[in-house]
DNA sequence: AGCCATGCACCG
DNA sequence: CGGTGCATGGCT
């Protein structure tokens, strides 16, 4: 698994990136640790999805974003725990796969699970979802499609589809940039948050960087120029170049860049128009102008401010939604798990595995129902997407086998009732064997096996495990 | 105290 | 004059 790779005529070791330039820097450890595609779909984005789709559908995206949320809580703590490249923890209970789209934009639904995590599709139980009953066996629930909108000129739904492309190419989200005017304005000149620039991004010895390559989901290769300008005591990361995406993508300030990276580690970038989660941001900081003319001196600028800042969606955010908002926007779609999903990731309400899977479902769609009201500014795309076959110009190294799925891994599955295939590699925990057990945390696990593959869900009582597997056509 | 958007000096 | 690097200061 140490094997050197080849990538753009420069061989890597894994845990270094695939700098185009002479000087290739490894990566911190952290980089190789690939997030849940599953969390390439933000809340938001399943959020839309569900209103046409079937409530089984809908549990699955629920419970998925259960996943997203407490991934995200354990990449944070390993982003404040572990700075520097350290062993990756390893071993999970059991995993979600992605949730597989279906739409003329993108490919086959299933190459993409299987690129995702090379595990089957997590399935559903209970009474609204039969598993195994009259309803799809587990496996089918595959085609358990999720219809996406193909109207692009839709931002959201334009936002929708990036993300699903994104997923169906096998590119995890990194995080996403909210440009700002000197992002913009600054000849594609784009401040990239410290916290994710020595997360995900090349390490970098010296302030000239290096060169990266990385290819949108359109085929097109990017050069961008990372690097890192020294501020006070600290380091301001850059990412220069951008300004051919913005340009291909018709980005202005407010606008989003998607940073994505596919299991051979190749970058991946694209960019969006904003949409009204990504509106999420704080008020505009400060009238620059009038105080530059008064002070007469020397540069501040104005506007931004630490983490604040941009909203981008990386594995932090956890913030509350901002004071006004009473009541529509409990869910932060952005960057935040969907309500009711906070610290344990443990359903809200102390319902039977079923209704609770079901009313976590009814909830997301009503929110996203909410959600998805006002319109964003209507702003048409306004550029196009030429297609031009071409390569992708692998930017970054893959990633050793023994880093796919770490980010998930150590998760605590909900006890939500739903069944998630387990994956059985590179897990220091063997599959129990099938049937209803006590697991950790005092959670009941109902373990089934289907066409080969290892299904489980957690549930708080035994007698809820036991009636999942019934529902599920098993037997303890 | 750190982070980052930005103003602006400086360099070609 | 446009691009580059730095320093400032708003904001968390």
């Amino acid at each position: 698994m140490s094997q050197p790779m080849e990538i753009a005529g420069q061989s890597f070791l894994p845990g270094q990136a695939a700098v185009a330039a002479q000087s290739s820097q490894p990566f911190p450890q952290a980089c190789l640790t690939p997030m849940d595609p599953a969390a390439a779909l933000l809340a938001s984005d399943i959020g839309s999805q569900l209103q046409t789709i079937p409530a089984a559908a809908a549990a699955l995206a629920s419970a998925q974003l259960n996943q997203q949320q407490q991934q995200q809580q354990h990449v944070q703590q390993q982003l404040t725990s572990t700075p520097q490249p350290g062993p990756v923890p390893s071993a999970a209970p059991a995993t979600t796969a992605v949730l597989s789209v279906k739409n003329e934009l993108l490919c086959d639904p299933l190459a993409s699970l299987q690129l995702g995590l090379g595990a089957g599709l997590s399935s559903l139980q209970g009474a609204g979802a039969p598993v195994g009953g009259a309803g799809p066996s587990a496996p089918d629930l595959h085609k358990a499609l999720v219809p996406i909108p193909a109207d692009t000129l839709d931002p959201e739904a334009a936002a929708v589809a990036l993300t699903a492309r994104m997923t169906a190419a096998g590119a995890s989200i990194i995080f996403e940039k909210a440009l700002t005017a000197s992002d913009v304005s600054g000849g594609g000149r784009v401040v990239v948050p410290k916290s994710v620039a020595e997360q995900y991004f090349p390490r970098l010895d010296q302030p000239s960087g290096v060169t990266i390559s990385a290819a949108d989901l359109d085929g097109r290769s990017y050069t961008f120029k990372w690097r890192f300008w020294v501020n006070n005591s600290s380091r301001m990361y850059l990412l220069e170049g951008a300004g051919e995406l913005h340009r291909n993508y018709g980005l202005e300030v407010g606008d989003v860049m998607v940073f994505a990276q596919k299991p051979d580690g190749s970058l991946v970038v694209a960019g969006r128009i904003a949409i009204k989660s990504d509106l999420l941001k704080k008020a505009p900081a400060k009238r620059p102008t009038a105080a530059s003319a008064a002070s007469g001196g020397s540069g501040g600028g104005g506007g931004g401010g630490g983490g604040q800042t941009s909203r981008y969606r990386d594995s932090r955010g956890a913030r509350g939604p901002p004071p006004p908002p009473p009541r529509s926007q409990q869910q932060p779609a952005t960057t935040t798990a969907p309500a009711g999903v906070e610290g344990g990731g443990v359903a809200p309400p102390p319902l039977p595995a079923a209704a609770a899977a079901a009313a976590a479902a009814a909830n997301t769609v009503a929110a996203a129902a909410a959600d998805s009201y006002a319109p964003p500014r209507g702003r048409k795309r306004k550029t196009f997407f030429p297609p031009t076959p071409h390569v992708s110009n692998p930017g970054f190294r893959a990633l050793g086998d023994e880093g796919t799925s770490m980010a998930i891994l150590e998760m605590e599955a909900p006890s939500d009732g739903i069944f998630r295939a387990v994956v059985t590699q590179h897990l220091l925990t063997v599959p129990p064997a099938l049937g209803v057990a006590l697991a950790r945390n005092n959670r009941w696990t109902a373990t089934l096996d289907v066409a080969g593959e290892t299904y489980q869900a957690f549930f708080d009582t035994r007698d809820d495990a036991m009636e999942a597997l019934a529902a599920a056509g098993a037997s303890p």
